[in-house]
DNA sequence: GTGGTCTAGACCACA
DNA sequence: GTGGTCTAGACCACT
């Protein structure tokens, strides 16, 4: 009838916080946070609490912590993140398929509002993240390792301001906690999708702008469909 | 970047679990929760702490502490519940809109997945709750106090049995806890939605028994539709 | 030249004195360290770097810490601890008897010293440490896990009440020194050594009793001289 | 049961390190120290934290900090060193005897053994510090102010090197951390004893260089007494 | 009345 | 001006 309550420690939650920054790609690897006591300020704790995430989040490969007037606590490139990778390793494919199924229904709904709903800046803030996309998209040949993560920002960006565009906080909620625990953060995810799903991007982007709600709503079921297949494919051969 | 983290005391989480299971009607009215030894084991929390949870839930009138041999916690009338109609008083009309287009979103697809997967044991449960629900509309002119308690928690059960049949954790979570933290526990809803809202009920459960899909889906929409406008004439009016 | 200095963590060298003070059996398996806060107060420290010393000896085995009104920090059995017996697993041969060459030059001194200074206070003590070890070695066959434990902790009181008798600090705080990093504290050797090493203790008690320096300086030498031999056989078998 | 414990800060351990290393001479009077960077690197400290300890050192007449391409750091004359003297000013006879007595004891062993194990190189290590007192003995009349520093170094090898030929670490380091923390540092002391302290050491290294332990441990027993004699007869006349 | 957690503020060490 | 450590005091949760 009842289940164990789950006991909520202010340092899990901090550390649970900015492992999702930074997983979702607010923080981009080289990036600094902002320093502890900020840190602190904003996330409402005491700097002992933070430290203590912070910590584990070094032990965990997320950060890397510099002393002295020019340190900071500096975010690793996602080949250091620990146990990421792993989430997915023994996962039954029938629970990665009941994923994407919760994230098709929410994604094509907020497809489908935000076309009937968004604004000229909603489009302005699509089209940035769309075009920045599509220059990292040329540049995936050289073997810059920021142009892995930092597309990842941007499909992130992109999936959210449609979601944004819906002015419905509890799709928005849906997919923001969708991306940040259950997103596969794995680079070779990007390289094996990287041109169908720019154009699928693009055909998303023209959609919404359009107002056709019906062919958002298909674009982008369709746009998650390949985006299953292929984790699928990766994690299950 | 970082909003502020909300820490929770162990007692409100387990007040917020109780209450969640009386308002979904879990518990009806005049039943006994399990003594407290055993609740607390199922919560994992020791009795200190839900005796200070009991102690909110009978100030808040849901909760009646009974001593003696054949005492125990009995729930209350919703009458006797304080704060929850409350919760909606100053609510916004938009705010409330894009809670129903989320359980809208939701149910949508629950309907929808369930037609096309539903075994012959969810179609039983949806049916149990279904002939429940109409028998008690029967009575519904009567003075049974106990009349619309069962008939919200016979609701629920309805409609968490598709959600059930989905096989889909996501969605059963995202509805559940819709439910729980925002579903309106008010009676008088009940009284006038009452007759549209068992045809609707009936015509679902045919779509989802017939695997129909596209019809279930419908039904579902409509269903939620004729709840919102019933809410929001009764609330801001 | 100079050497890199060491940077004292106050965790850390509170977890050395607490860990000195088990070993050396001030508090014997099964004992309760004062609460936590009488502790922090009387090594002049926080709760929280207390407690960080504390979670250190956790781990290491030392401490069992139970929570409410009658937990506790309890001293763990010596079988539990970690690290102890591995301390000497590799060290080499020279190492370990250059060890019980420097605690015989500064044990020889405190025979001889004490059979010239004690008073009737220093004998007391002395004849009820070995009294307590001869009660013990009766008890030796029998499987009380305490008897080991308790034969150290007197035996320990026994070779400092003759440090004390010398009224010398330098020699009291070397030998402390000696005992608390450096004596192993394998039950084993207590087993294989047990009956010459009581009738040495009664011996060495007499000779310092009846103030013949020389002889209590001999014997001393001699009792040292087993403990080593003992040590090695064992651990270099 | 347990004591506060001591918390030092890195300036001081690193002001106390340097403190020891010019009080036991291995730096003379007008000596220059290592550059900063190197000290620090040694030191295994930031220049901040030496740099405070320098200040200090500076302040208390021991360095005299010279800027400029030929500058550095000069170890100042005894003469100019404050707090020495008065470290025993008000020190009680009997503490006095028991740092003694307690020499007495490391060292009696020291000499023993080094009669046993000494090595040729061992003997030419001893031998080079006795001439060199000697030949400063000569000079003792002239206004060389050199002169006492010198033989204070000279004197302190000699007795190193007898305590390194036992190949006993604790032993070793027993008489380090006794003179770099309670050796008279006061020249005069120096002036009363000289010529039967270098007859003395004379006896000493040769006893050690025959081999013969008995006589070395007697010679260096009464070396230590004729220094406990002076010294008392200087600080507590 | 114990251990468990958190806070606000201080000072230190580093670059 | 950053991270690293420590303190004093408060309140919570357990038994």
């Amino acid at each position: 009838m009842f289940n164990p309550i789950q006991l909520s420690l202010a340092h899990e939650i901090v550390e649970e916080n900015i492992r999702a920054a930074i997983r979702l790609g607010r923080f981009l690897p080289g990036d600094k946070l902002p320093p502890e006591r900020t840190l602190a300020d904003q996330l409402g704790v005491s700097r002992t609490v933070l430290r203590q995430a912070i910590k584990n989040l070094e032990n965990a490969g997320y950060l890397n912590v510099k002393r002295g007037a020019k340190g900071g606590l500096v975010v690793n490139l996602q080949s250091d993140w620990k146990g990421d990778a792993d989430d997915y390793k023994g996962k039954r494919l029938d629970d990665l398929n009941a994923q994407y199924e919760f994230r098709t229904v929410i994604e094509a709904a907020t497809a489908r509002l935000a076309a009937q709903r968004r604004t000229k800046n909603d489009l302005a803030v699509m089209r940035s993240a769309l075009e920045r996309m599509e220059s990292l998209m040329e540049k995936r040949q050289t073997d810059d390792n920021m142009v892995v993560p930092k597309f990842m920002a941007a499909d992130r960006e992109f999936h959210f301001s449609i979601a944004e565009a819906t002015r419905n906080p509890g799709l928005n909620d849906a997919l923001e906690n969708y991306w940040a625990t259950r997103f596969i953060v794995i680079g070779q995810v990007f390289r094996r999708v990287e041109d169908q799903a720019n154009d699928e991007h693009r055909d998303l982007f023209e959609a919404i702008e359009a107002g056709n709600a019906d062919l958002a709503e298909r674009t982008m079921i369709h746009h998650i469909e390949l985006s299953r297949e292929n984790a699928i494919s990766l994690l299950h051969r």
